[in-house]
DNA sequence: ATTATCAGACCGACAGTCGGTCTCATAATG
DNA sequence: CATTATGAGACCGACTGTCGGTCTGATAAT
């Protein structure tokens, strides 16, 4: 009798999730055929369904790595015992921004891929898995900062969501602000001016003095809409 | 030589869209073929491709007369020259749950349909529909708000466009815990919390002194989620 | 130590579906 | 009647998922 080799099947899946994932950010989900990323990985179709129950199976496969990814960048500041809630909370927004800053060339490239129709469920997909992800942390510093006193809100959990709704949505309008930038049918003040009132919704929300809280410094502004 | 007859063209076509919103409300986008559509209609997928470019064209059409229909519903409390700012927000309010409400059981069949994996595209379309159509009228309120004392703001037209990813965010909300509520993993007092915390939002993002917005009323409350 | 056995790993032809194109007939209209 | 909008339906290529079957290696029996 022949059992599973628990690590070679490990191995064997994660190339599979591996390609798409190139593939999908490269072309689309969409527009990535099976076939596809069976002749990028020189397997057979019998191999990917001995892997893999469908297609979006794969997809969530792929979208779990792509969260781990983003969750796992924004750890690290997170944990350290040294910071303020305020101080955790500008390195989360940082962290992201320098995430994105460090790759330019390649959020540039996946703008077109990323925002197509036929990406949609992806972006979804990407959306409820932050959300499910990112809310536990925020939860955290929120709650810290009640402990410290630094905000007035009512219930940490509730609040974190409702913060995660708010980042979903200047993160949607930070890009739809970049492409009407690039097309110049906005100027930098506009920018400054709409992402600014996610910044004091912000405040509010945690119940802070308004200018206490810096969402993305001037340079990095710049480097996006300039 | 030979003219369109508007009228004509416009009818048919608007079968098709009709068809098509019908099957689509009850099988979601992408398990509804273009064979069904024309199953149903008895027409011929020549006509089809007369009226429409792609698919991904008739859906568009579907989703223009969706968030039309969601906007229209709102309007009339929105152009009473009686109302404070303030009553119109909770009339905006009470106009989504109210229609939501005579409709208990349309929605509750949707809602599967609505959720599912192969519906993303149709949800996202609508988000973004309602995204443009819905902050413009925000900001009139916004505005009025502001003219008249109450809301403490910088820019009528940002502030407006956070209230929509407030109300985004909390219809999402809303539908997990309808979901969680009918599995019975959450409290009634959990459901109060949470969307208690977006009401709260709303009221500092406008500068509202608390409880001075009505989100939902306890018996739609109980209605949804007792 | 050798071999029979059986399940995991994998292959690739194939069916069925779907979106979209093309050709050609028919109907309406100037 | 000439022209053009309208529509029918055969057809194409691409895709997902299925299925019968092969290969390989671990285990149990001898």
């Amino acid at each position: 009798m022949r059992t599973v080799n628990a690590q070679n099947y490990a191995v064997r899946r994660d190339a599979f999730v591996d390609a798409a994932q190139r593939l999908i950010q490269s072309q689309g989900y969409e527009d990535v055929s099976i076939g596809a990323i069976l002749d990028d990985l020189g397997a057979s179709r019998g191999a990917f369904y001995h892997y893999f129950e469908s297609k979006a199976d794969l997809l969530d496969a792929v979208i779990e790595r792509m969260t781990d990814m983003a969750t796992a960048s924004l750890m690290p500041a997170l944990d350290d015992p040294g910071l303020t809630a305020i101080q955790k909370f500008e390195a989360f927004f940082a962290g992201i921004a320098r995430y994105k800053a460090e790759r330019t060339d390649l959020v540039l490239g996946l703008v077109r891929v990323w925002l197509s129709d036929e990406n949609a469920i992806v972006r979804e997909k990407f959306r409820k898995g932050l959300n499910t992800s990112i809310a536990p942390l925020l939860a955290e510093i929120v709650r810290q900062g009640e402990a410290e006193g630094a905000f007035t809100i009512h219930g940490p959990d509730a609040t974190a969501r409702v913060l995660v709704a708010l980042m979903l949505g200047a993160n949607e309008e930070a890009t739809n602000l970049f492409i009407a930038r690039q097309a110049g049918t906005i100027t930098f003040g506009d920018v400054e001016r709409t992402l600014g009132a996610y910044a004091e919704a912000f405040e509010r929300v945690l119940g802070l003095r308004p200018g206490s809280l810096t969402f993305a410094d001037s340079a990095t502004l710049r480097q996006w809409y300039g």
